[in-house]
RNA sequence: CGGCGAUUAGCGCAGUUUGGUAGCGCACUUGGUUUGGGUCCAAGGGGUCGCAGGUUCAAAUCCUGCAUCGCCGACCA
């Protein structure tokens, strides 16, 4: 490609309304341009980075024995009124009918469509287990787009899905998807992990999230330095603490408090260390039998957050969890948040693990302004419930038993999911089982977000200069920078040359043939993140050399110009 | 959906406080100059100042409403 017949579209100033560092750069480098909140138009050097992306994807799924095939984006109201997400689904589905009056929704996913198409077509034990996938465009309402193709209402999506007799059958496909998925990352250049994940309301009981490890990462993730487990921080068990309960030492008292609404305000007035004292939160719980939901009480050593997810998942909470409003903490207490504590409740009280072994502790008296000293459990709070309910904390020791975890932070690219029979069942997709009886079928489905890697293999790829693209999926794989061609005898004919030549040989030769000069020609090709740069200059013409500089490294390779386009692409594609 | 902020040329911004013929840098066009890291000089094109209404002799500027975009949060996956 020649520059001349290219658009380069590259900008000198960040646009202002771009925040990480991956929008910024994919504006600047001339690859998207946006067209309305979460709306994005690809340029060519874009695309070719998103259909290299998609490249790697493909040639793993089929080899690891899946079908591609494609599904509209436009689906019938009708397939997901059968699943029962018409209803289920939020204003994220974006809906409309059409002329004649029939309702459609644009798909934000496919599990609708795809069981559907088996239902009609598989009708036998024998064409299973069978895995189909599609590389296609997602919508989605995104109740808040961000941060450039990372969070947009279109995306590119790949995504498959296996149908199964058995459980054993599943598990089998799962884990070779895993493994696919394993050697997608490992192919795009990306540091990333597998994490154990939450299913949501997918449902499901297995699923993991595949993460591109970088600092702006949406998702917090635990690691064990002394194992292979990861979690998404959501999923990771905290582990009841190693230590017994301390005796108690000192007695009940209370001490007031007109400053302290917080934990922080208590350190900063009155000296309580937050491990020393719990916070209590108030939330609705699980409606009872005519609908009426009471409140529950959550208590957390106060230096703790509390795990939405997992207290939502307590029988005695209701889901959602929801915090209570602070009219119904004052009508039930009598005391308003600020001044809450587990002593005297007359609620049920949920403690989390690590709380449950506090002892002379400190927490809210019920009673405004009034805080209790020296609290102990069992002696002043009796009627309780211990559970897992907190977000892990660097440090704490790994749920497998082996090392401490660390937490870092990471960008969803895969997730894949044991579906089980939630849509096979509901929109009732079964074959004939080698009995000859109907069985419904048990599904997995997994997902990666192609154009979402292109975005996050930026957030891990780049400098001060701009984008240093993993050479697997740079948009080209090596940049040709003539100095003063046009005033030079020499330098086009050598030019065009090695350009034709190292377009043979299969590389993708950006040739900068502006009349420019070299710090713009330079400068460009750095930003757009090419990882190697060839100089074709008259200064090294006489020793009959060029040079090959990398883009990662910085290093400068002088070749001869009679050799090449053999040593140039030994040096790319190596 | 709640809170905050922004909207002036393709991009980045000033001008708004104190109403008086719309500016700067980059980019673009032309000519010259320069040429191994974003040259320099000159000339030029491009804007119903987000939209609608109001106040005023006069509105980018003051008032009202709306829209769009972004940030934080909640929500969702």
């Amino acid at each position: 490609m020649r520059t001349s017949q290219y658009i380069l579209a590259t900008l000198k100033e960040t646009p202002s309304d771009a925040e990480i560092v991956s929008h910024q750069l994919m504006l600047r480098a001339g690859m998207i341009r946006r067209v309305a909140s979460g709306l994005y138009t690809w340029l060519p050097s874009g695309l070719r980075v998103l259909r290299k992306v998609e490249t790697i994807v493909r040639e793993e799924m089929d080899k690891a024995g899946a079908i591609e095939m494609l599904m509209p984006v436009i689906q019938p109201a009708d397939l997901w009124e059968e699943s029962g997400r018409w209803s289920e689904f939020g204003p994220e589905l974006i809906r409309f009918t059409d002329r004649h009056n029939r309702t459609f929704a644009l798909g934000p996913t496919h599990e609708e469509v795809i069981t559907d198409f088996v239902r009609k077509e598989i009708s036998s034990y024998k064409q299973l287990p069978i895995t189909l996938y599609q590389v296609q465009t997602k919508v989605r309402d995104e109740r808040r787009p961000r941060f450039g193709v990372m969070r947009a209402r279109e995306f590119t999506m790949k995504d498959a899905y296996s149908f199964h007799l058995s459980e054993e059958c599943l598990d089998a496909t799962y884990k070779a998807m895993h493994q696919a998925y394993c050697n997608i990352f490992e192919r795009l250049g990306l540091d990333y992990r597998p994490v154990i994940a939450d299913t949501g309301s997918i449902g499901g009981s297995v699923s993991h999230e595949f993460h591109v490890l970088a600092e702006s990462g949406e998702d917090a993730i635990a690691f064990s330095d002394g194992s292979d487990y990861a979690a998404n921080i959501e999923k990771a068990e905290a582990l009841a603490p190693n230590v017994s309960r301390p005796e108690a030492t000192k007695e009940l008292k209370a001490f007031p408090t007109p400053d302290a609404k917080t934990i922080s305000e208590l350190k900063k007035h009155y000296g309580v260390k937050p491990h020393r004292g719990v916070k209590t939160l108030i939330v609705y719980g699980t409606p009872d039998e005519n609908d009426v939901r009471g409140l529950v009480a959550l208590v957390l050593r106060g230096d703790h957050d509390l795990n939405e997810l997992k207290a939502e998942k307590h029988p005695l909470v209701d889901s959602p969890l929801e915090m209570a409003t602070e009219a119904d903490i004052v009508d039930a207490i009598g005391a308003k948040p600020g001044s809450l504590g587990p002593v005297g409740l007359s609620m049920p009280i949920i403690v989390d693990r690590t709380a449950n072994v506090m002892a002379d502790f400190v927490a809210g008296a019920n009673k405004d302004d009034e805080h209790f000293s020296g609290i102990n459990w069992d002696r002043d709070v009796t009627n309780y419930e211990v559970a897992d309910i907190r977000n892990i904390v660097e440090g704490d020791a790994s749920p497998c038993g082996q090392g401490n975890l660390q937490i870092k932070r990471g960008i969803e690219v895969g997730h894949i999911f044991q579906l089980g029979t939630k849509y096979s069942e509901a929109m009732k997709a079964g074959v004939l089982s080698e009995s000859g009886k109907n069985q419904v079928m048990t599904m997995g489905c997994y997902g990666i977000g192609v154009s979402r890697i292109v975005a996050a293999a930026i957030e891990q790829n780049n400098d001060d200069y701009g984008i240093k693209w993993p050479q697997p999926i740079a948009p080209f794989d090596l940049a040709i920078v003539p100095m003063n061609m046009h005033k030079s005898h020499r330098i086009p004919d050598i030019a065009n040359n090695l350009y034709q030549g190292l377009k043979d040989a299969g590389l993708d030769v950006l040739f900068d043939d502006r009349k420019e000069r070299p710090g713009v020609m330079f400068n460009d090709m750095e930003l757009i993140g090419v990882p190697y740069t060839l100089v074709i200059g008259e200064r090294n013409l006489d020793e009959n050399k060029v040079e090959l500089k990398n883009r990662h490294t910085g290093e400068k390779l002088m070749v001869d110009i009679d050799t090449a386009v053999e040593v140039i692409k030994a040096t790319v594609k190596g």
